[in-house]
DNA sequence: CAGGATCCAAGATGATACTG
DNA sequence: CAGTATCATCTTGGATCCTG
């Protein structure tokens, strides 16, 4: 991230008005928060994260996998063997993330009761 | 927010897996945290967040606004007269969301260096 | 001044089939 | 097992025009 003129934000060639927003931008996709919090509690094989997201498609999994691996956030490990076997972990640029996360989930419970 | 069975939450309808995806869902809209940013340092009227928001349209900045409100993060004050006077300001629950604004553009600052 | 309504383009997501 | 490729669809966001 780098700082341009008046509070603008350059990450990654896109152009944001706060800090805020370039943080949603990396944890705030669909599943991303979920993933991220599954991968703090272990370290998961490909599989694992399909059966807990059972109703997502392998193709978003993988996007979205894909993108927190881009932003350092996520550590993706092959095994060169047969059948294939990956592994995915947080990097502790992604274990950082962790404590805010859990912030959100608390301010969820605490402040939006219906 | 209510729970059903395995960690599921209901809130306004819709399923989610975690409480950190309901608050994403509430602030993660695109220019909800930064209205919220701004709408903490002050209350404001329609016109000065359209100068806030210069490359954005009135449309996508009332449908914000007004996902804000019905989640009670923001209130709206119309004051009857013409021409129309209407000033928006941060429930409580929406100051409340305040300190993890903070953080998470902390850590974009801090985390993600180009 | 502060919007609402409508239409359309673009982007995000899903279904399905195929592969090393 | 862990993907990729392609096509279809559903959802968002933007442009434009209208109103009390």
């Amino acid at each position: 991230m780098s700082e341009t003129t008046a509070d603008r934000l350059v990450y990654r060639g896109k152009e944001y008005t706060c800090g805020i927003d370039v943080t949603l931008a990396v944890v705030g996709g669909k599943w991303k928060a979920s993933i991220l919090w599954h991968l703090a509690q272990q370290t998961m094989r490909f599989s694992d994260l399909q059966r807990q997201f059972s109703d997502t498609t392998r193709k978003m999994l993988t996007q979205q996998l894909r993108e927190l691996e881009t932003d350092g956030l996520v550590h993706r490990e092959v095994y060169p063997q047969v059948p294939p076997k990956v592994e995915y972990s947080l990097t502790e640029k992604g274990m950082s993330m962790y404590p805010i996360l859990l912030q959100m989930g608390n301010w969820a419970r605490e402040h939006l009761r219906d």
